[in-house]
DNA sequence: GTCTATAACGTGATAGAC
DNA sequence: GTCTATCACGTTATAGAC
């Protein structure tokens, strides 16, 4: 139940989500997101004082919802391990897919920027107590999992996951595969990812 | 035996590859260049008429250098696909470790310029005719690989191993790594990721 | 080839009318 | 709150001396 807010100050952020996720901080000129917007440009400044500010704002956002999900299904004291990696490939491909640009935005951005996320997501602090961790130790000392760096695990989940949305340029660009066929091999992994991770982490 | 050419033009193209890599197009000043060369901002337009120029000279060399050693792996007659795999990951890992910054640069620039890739490098004709893809597809009639799409193995294989880089900001945010422990886990994952490539192909 | 000085332009931000 | 007009500044690129 979202309330749809048409305030002059919501159109600039939505605006400024579309250019930012598009072309970057640097690239992007307060124009854009003005006309973007519909709107003169003095009003920007009106709103959120600067260019930086707005773009820290939807900046902190993006990252904070883009991780929330990772989180909570990492904490989540009623599923197993290997729910939860369905859980996280399959909310992660749906939504990368409903917005292809965040990955790539995240990874661009961040690297301006590198102790932005730090500071204002507690990212560290929850894997570290996470329930997905004691999970982890616990299936490594029964033997049903053979690789003991639980980062390794996260990072193979989320490279599987994430890695072909940031490279479809490249994808695409070596291979014969348009944008709807993309998607539907992306669907594909929704299942596919889970049981080779199963498969890959018994094994060593 | 590589002739080190401590031109101007060369030191003002070295200087600009770190700026570029660093700080990516839209970002870097010219004056940047010019001051990580030491020399004087007007020859870096009388070496290389514009900033567009020299950039887009950098963005290619750079794309063909790390495409190439990848075309060439997949093309060796003289190796099974196991050994590519491990070929691609091993020299994938050395080659980041070594130039960290390529991989976040090429994903950056690339969604500014999504078509400068198809132009200048003949990716999708190489794998297309490749040797590893008549091995993928021998191995899939045997019965001993099960995914018979070569793009997923693909994808699996290099977001094994180019991810961790890409993400190394969002690792190191989330957990107690440091520098030298993150990059002695990248060197394990040269073992590990064709184990668990072998593995998770296996099954299906 | 290399420099200094400066032109030409684009961009972020603001003043002030309405 | 919203607009037009404009400022102030940074940036790319070039002209011209050496």
């Amino acid at each position: 139940m979202k309330k749809i807010d048409t305030s002059t100050e919501e159109k600039i952020k939505e605006a400024a989500r579309i250019v930012f996720y598009k072309k970057g901080f640097a690239a992007t000129r307060t124009r854009d997101i003005a006309e973007e917007a519909g709107i003169n440009l003095a009003l920007l400044n009106y709103y959120f004082r600067s260019k930086a500010k707005l773009f820290e704002m939807i900046m902190i956002e993006t990252m904070a919802g883009f991780f929330q999900n990772l989180m909570m299904v990492l904490n989540d004291k009623n599923t197993s391990i290997d729910e939860k990696v369905m859980e996280v490939v399959g909310k992660y491909i749906d939504l990368i897919i409903k917005e292809p640009e965040i990955p790539t935005f995240i990874i661009s951005e961040l690297r301006n920027n590198p102790n932005l996320l730090l500071q204002k997501i507690p990212l560290k602090e929850v894997i570290e107590t996470s329930e997905f961790l004691k999970q982890h130790q616990e299936a490594v000392k029964n033997g049903s999992m053979k690789e003991p760096n639980p980062l390794h695990f996260l990072i193979n989940i989320l490279g599987l996951t994430v890695f072909p949305f940031i490279a479809k340029p490249m994808l695409l660009g070596s291979s014969k595969l348009n944008d709807k066929e993309f998607e539907k091999m992306m669907l594909e992994r929704k299942k596919l990812i889970p049981m080779w991770i199963k498969a890959a982490m018994s094994v060593g």
